[in-house]
DNA sequence: TATGAATGAGGCTTCATTCAT
DNA sequence: AATGAATGAAGCCTCATTCAT
């Protein structure tokens, strides 16, 4: 970071000034209702320039998802370990991801909002597989050695931490109060989801 | 409904066209991308008689979803009993919840595309307490005669059938196969979540 | 036309301020530097119903493209006949073409700002084969009466009248005072030109 | 040449480079849809540098005009020598003009653009008075020969030379084939249209 | 000289909504 | 009830031009 020069931190910090702007406003307002004018003007930059940076606004918003999306992915496995057991690296997960929803309400809200829109047919996700490799190895590992249940992947995750985020956008709606207790308890109902 | 007039009939067949016509829009083009004048020729009406029906697009959207709301829980509750066990009710819910996500694949989008926009703020809520309190009256029992974790309802709900949910956008994403052998492994899975 | 319904009359009626206004405003400032905002104020109509009748700005052109060049074609054979001579066939035509420049001035503008403009390839021209017919039989019979020279249609076109286009242009910019004399010289010198 | 510096000869370079990118570009796009931005990164040079050269697009796509126009009129008038006949000299006119139409096609498609367009009202036309001198002094002693007609020069010129123009800009639509004897055939037919 | 990021007015087009018929 | 032409505000994007470096 220090070796940039002034006008590469410039540029950088007016592309993430747009990036943080859009994310903001779309967590708040939705992907219609947000328009360039208004991310231009929130984050301080004249219209033109954004498409300096991304191409359309289409761009722009998959742009910002992938960011998130890796950033959410890297966060989740932060510190997972094959020097754990199954079960902590399991919890470990589960606590980073709902630590991340907890955290950066505006991301996970848009990240589920975009993951639930057409906008979603135009991303590529296989450039994800990789970043969450780790959590195929568990799987893997956890099925081989009888101690999670023989399914795929992608439905073990489904079964592990879709309550998950459920329960985050429950607390950010505020019809669920998300205290320590209630997330030990739901992160070991979750892992008698998966377990055998 | 035969007692209705033919021109009552006509006007609820509009509307009836109306609904159908956003619903199959939306769900494959989002709530922007579906202007006011392609729900009308989808559904074969002028664009002023939209707002005969409805007085906005907003409230037309609101309508389109506490309508399938209402639907989905009146189908997940269909065959639900209290001569029932308490695991044959909720695999029973489980089921039904799964089988509408199938038939209704367009219903089933719509319904996540609402539920993680800012679009749902808009809707007041507690309209469906009423129709979903069977479900409550499931965990009442079930926590109380020891059989289901001691947890609150919007949890047990998210333990019990978020995986469910998630599994159906999978399969009409095409990444999972959702057959009867998956099905019925998973239902159980999330027993295991629930039950004590 | 005395049939159209009012509606349909106010509707072509709209249509036609909208071509009328676009012709008077590219002949005299070009298509760049028309914007559509400008054809609305002049025309009397709003920017959004110039749409209703043409698809784009692009298509606007166009059809008063295809208008103005086939109510041109039209003029220029007004009063052709075989039964006159052919000399007094070409005669004819020049000196309508000639008339049809000097009475509007805007479209024959407009016709060589489009000719000679990138914009002329999106138009299809094989519509105009039909219309323009009655020269290429003059033609046929010219050569083979062995009083035209023996060339390509296009060619005894141009032989014959891109003098006439050069001259009305040169009239309209004011270089050139375009006469009953000058034109009945000039006239039977493309005559001298085309005939053996 | 020789004796320019380095400096200016970079300089000269660079804004001949811009010459060329804008008149490729122009004749390929027209004046709308050929932005500074793409004359910029077609000659190879920064966007702001082109304003060291030209104080304004318009005042570049002028320069560029009038450039190419006097190099028109130069070639044109090549070979002209009082030596000659006024026949022969016309032919040389006319086969030069047409050469250069189909040597440099996208100078004759730039001047035609620009000729009939709006634009063509900024430019001063008097500087090319002189340089066309030689046509008017054929069409004097031409005349005062008795053997061109006694037309004004402007008349002689697009009787002698529009269909030449026409016939170059309907070779490079591909729609009439220019070989040798088209343009003798052709040449000899405009002679007829000037001579007594 | 030279760069190219930055500006912001303005262009084309869309679309929720209205209203005369 | 019904139509669909009409409105005009607002959206996305472009681009001539400037200016800090």
């Amino acid at each position: 970071m220090s070796d940039k020069t002034f006008v590469e931190k410039c540029a950088s910090d007016k592309r993430t000034a747009i990036l943080e702007a859009t994310l903001a406003l779309i967590s708040e307002r939705g992907f219609h209702n947000t328009p360039m004018s208004l991310i231009a003007k929130t984050s301080g930059v004249s219209t033109g320039i954004i498409y300096h940076y991304f191409s359309s606004k289409e761009e722009l918003i998959s742009e910002l998802y992938k960011d998130i999306k890796f950033e959410f992915i890297r966060t989740m496995l932060a510190d997972y370990s094959e020097d754990l057991s199954l079960k902590e690296r399991f919890l470990g997960m589960w606590f980073n991801l709902v630590r991340y929803g907890l955290n950066y309400p505006t991301k996970g809200l848009f990240l589920e909002q975009f993951e639930n829109s057409p906008y979603t047919k135009c991303v590529v996700k296989e450039d994800f597989e990789h970043a969450i490799a780790p959590f195929f190895d568990f799987c893997q590992q956890g099925v081989e050695a009888g101690i999670l249940k023989p399914l795929p992947p992608l439905v073990l995750f489904d079964l592990g931490f879709s309550t998950a985020i459920f329960l985050v956008k429950r607390h950010a709606a505020g019809v669920v109060v998300l205290d320590d207790e209630l997330m030990q308890t739901t992160a070991n109902a979750c892992w008698d989801a998966i377990k055998i």
